[in-house]
DNA sequence: GTTGAAAGACTTTAATT
DNA sequence: AATTAAAGTCTTTCAAC
């Protein structure tokens, strides 16, 4: 990780598509260095996946929440399947405490919650906050 | 969103730099009209950016932790500038309830959780869990 | 809205420094 | 590890359906 490999992801992270030869005149090096630069930094597992963002509001999903659940006595499995098979679950990450989990969930409407969260009834109590803003709405890790 | 436009996103979330002509081959069209149709989902919002994912742990953030954080009493803005300014936090929302913010924090050891937290002494309580795993690592809205 | 074909642009390879 | 140049491949435009 030198600078030059900084300009790359700094570049990537902007957008993703740009060509070789476009991101190359941008660091002042040829394209095949920076095609070298890239395969490296997939190779090394820095880059994980060149990625699609898609703005669940445009896709119809006005609200998102963010869910703590903590399973039923026994249910910690159960939950954490049931959990995955939640297409309506975009991310989750188990954590410690007595919270076992922490999610978030799109929703159409204010409407669609309480049905969710009720298939979820006998695995896990919840709690569910609704988001109102994203202050940070997901960004690189420092590099 | 017809059957093309959910083809081409499924294509594009396994690997969003891949060739316009690869992906017509793919869902049986010419590169002219997947050329079309991704302008099109970018104008109308649905594409929002093509982005590079990178490896936390790859860069060196060994440990990722959620933190809650109550602004204390009148700190509620401060608070937020402050979860901005900090990189370490790479993901954050404001939410209804008794926590007025959840965050994703990346640290490179546990040694460096107390000294990231105390930044925020005289701004919020806190509530940190870490990470243990992640049953959903972040995934696209159902489409 | 989609296509095919041609011109133009980009990527990749391989030899070189 | 980076570069140049050439061959190969992809993208874009546009006339036509």
């Amino acid at each position: 990780m030198d600078e030059l490999d900084r300009t790359i992801l700094t570049a990537l992270a902007c957008d993703a598509r740009i060509s070789w030869k476009d991101l190359a005149a941008g660091a002042g090096v040829s394209s095949p260095t920076i095609r070298d630069r890239v395969k490296r930094l997939q190779d090394t597992g820095v880059i994980q996946s060149f990625a699609v963002e898609l703005s669940p509001a445009a896709l119809g999903y006005a609200l998102e929440a963010v869910v703590r659940f903590r399973p039923l006595p026994g249910k910690r499995h159960v939950l954490e399947q049931q959990i995955q098979d939640t297409s309506r679950i975009v991310q989750c990450d188990k954590i410690t405490g007595e919270d076992g989990f922490v999610a978030r969930m799109l929703l159409k409407d204010i409407g669609e919650l309480d049905p969710l969260l009720e298939t979820f009834g006998r695995t896990a109590t919840t709690n569910t906050s609704i988001v109102k803003s994203s202050p940070v709405r997901m960004r690189l890790p420092p590099f």
